[in-house]
RNA sequence: GGAGCUGUGGCCGAGAGGCUGAAGGCGGCGGUUUGCUAAACCGUUAUAGGAUCAAAAGUCCUAUCGAGGGUUCGAAUCCCUCCGGCUCCGCCA
């Protein structure tokens, strides 16, 4: 949400955040329908004040049992009946017109954010490891699951259809592994806090990250009214939604292990196959709480979190920020991590961890008290996927399987995965 | 699912149609006292929006007692709906 003070003092620079997300300039609508609100609560305003103010004086007459100059107050008055409600429901309606203008706006882009129409215009920042390289042909994570005998696409399909995946054996402690691995990295050495959130959320949680209203058909919901969780942003973030912190209290850093759902309306077609875009999957989530001076920091380590597990993991990365194209709603900023999937032989988005400014406190109504200065200010939201268990088993699969089929795990999750070094086909 | 209770400032807690933006306490801030700390005492301490203004300060106005409606000249207080919490019963992991 979009402070409107901002648009009001600054529309040039906020209809060029807009352009250079590749929208139309929208200051001149937006602060004409500010204006229409701003002079009808002055209207009422100034309707409340005059009758309050007799209000107050029919309680005093009426103290002093004086009835008479009660009645003739109250006549006075009669006429604010009628005009009262009404400029009410015109302060209520401009209101909404303006708020459903300015939710549907996404947030702009930070200065250092490189321009571009889409994902082409991304600049990559760093590049970590080298490809292994391989003496037999690289095998995709599906076909390597078929080898294993682990990964059932087609029992999934029978019960739940496409998208959804069936995994068995040593990939399914795989997965616990890999969620374990993360989560006791990211709470261990990075002092986030383990939170176990509900997955099941109402439709405030999900305008306070910004789901809603604009992105309803991506989402599951449940027949009486709960939306199934996209990412546990939603429900890390919503922890401190109509809240006043202290400042001393920041950051705070949260980390949740949950499935996540998403229905992925708009992209039939990619990656049919395999477990790279599924209706179903499970992420390790990061989110921090900070000020405003801390975000930019916060957002650098946040990124460096999610890196550090690929560099235990061993698996080789890069990491680019995403033009004004190519991030999302909430976003004024965004690092995508992409792993490299030998068989796809290219570089796949693992994580992506978005500085939200305010945005999203705006939304929420997340607030904190600055130590020293008065009044309130928001906070600024981050968040970003402290890995994507998933695609992090397939790039696990991918980047150690051997020409046999067989599959090395990675040195860091072999106590997760009770000492076992290597996962061989079931039955084998 | 059934029955009852409850939601007040950063926190605890009084208030039950007008004198209540809201007693009292805690916490915070400023001060007195003090070798330092603590204690004691005094004072102070909500937020948001709008108008005015080049802007800031200031001044004025409005709103806010879980949320939204309603009754009334006037609502924290009465009525309705919704949301959260608590207790008991039922059911379940």
């Amino acid at each position: 949400m979009h402070d409107i003070r901002f648009i009001r003092d600054n529309p040039l620079a906020f209809d060029e955040g807009l352009t250079r997300r590749g929208l139309q300039p929208m200051s001149r609508d937006i602060l004409s329908l500010d204006q229409e609100w701003r002079t009808t609560t002055a209207r009422l305003q100034e309707m409340q004040s005059v009758r309050n103010d007799a209000s107050k004086r029919i309680g005093q007459a009426k103290a002093q049992k004086n009835e008479a100059e009660a009645q003739r107050l109250m006549a006075e008055v009669a006429r604010l009946k009628d005009e009262v409600p009404a400029t009410e429901q015109r302060v209520r309606e401009s209101e909404e017109a303006l708020n459903e203008r300015l939710s549907a706006i996404p947030n702009l882009p930070a200065v250092d954010v490189p321009d571009g129409a889409d994902e082409t215009a991304n600049k990559e920042i760093r590049r970590v490891g080298t490809p292994r390289t391989m003496n037999f042909a690289a095998k995709q994570h599906f076909d390597i699951g078929e080898v294993l005998k682990q990964m059932d696409f087609e029992a999934a399909g029978k019960m739940s259809g496409a998208r959804f995946v069936v995994l068995r054996g040593q990939l399914a402690r795989l997965e616990r592994a890999l969620g374990n691995f993360m989560l006791d990295v990211h709470t261990g050495t990075f002092g986030y806090l383990e939170v176990v959130p509900p997955l099941l959320v109402r439709d405030q949680a999900m305008y306070g990250t910004a789901q809603l209203p604009k992105f309803r058909e991506e989402q599951f919901g449940t027949t009486n009214g709960y939306w199934l969780i996209p990412t546990a942003e939603v429900s890390l973030t919503n922890q401190v939604r109509e809240q006043i912190l202290d400042e001393a209290q920041l950051p705070m850093r949260f980390t949740a292990w949950t499935p996540c759902f998403r229905s992925e309306a708009g992209a039939a077609g990619k990656d049919t196959r395999g477990m790279i875009r599924m209706h179903q999957f499970s992420k390790v989530e990061l989110v921090s709480i900070t000020t405003p001076e801390q975000s930019e920091a916060e957002h650098e380590r946040m990124v460096g979190c999610a890196e550090e597990i690929l560099k235990r993991l061993g698996l080789p990365f890069r990491t680019m920020v995403l033009s004004t194209g190519d991030m999302g709603f909430a976003a004024r900023k965004t690092y995508d991590i992409e792993v490299w999937l030998p068989g796809q032989n290219t570089y796949r988005e693992i994580s992506s961890c978005s500085n939200c400014g305010d945005f999203q406190a705006r939304r929420m109504e997340a607030r904190y008290r600055p130590v020293a200065g008065k009044g309130t200010q928001f906070v600024h939201t981050l968040n970003g996927s402290g890995l994507a268990v998933g695609r992090t088993m397939v790039a696990v699969l991918e980047n150690f399987q051997q020409a046999d089929g067989s599959v090395t795990i990675p040195e860091v999750l072999r106590p997760h995965m009770g000492g076992l070094d290597v996962i061989v086909p079931h039955g084998a």
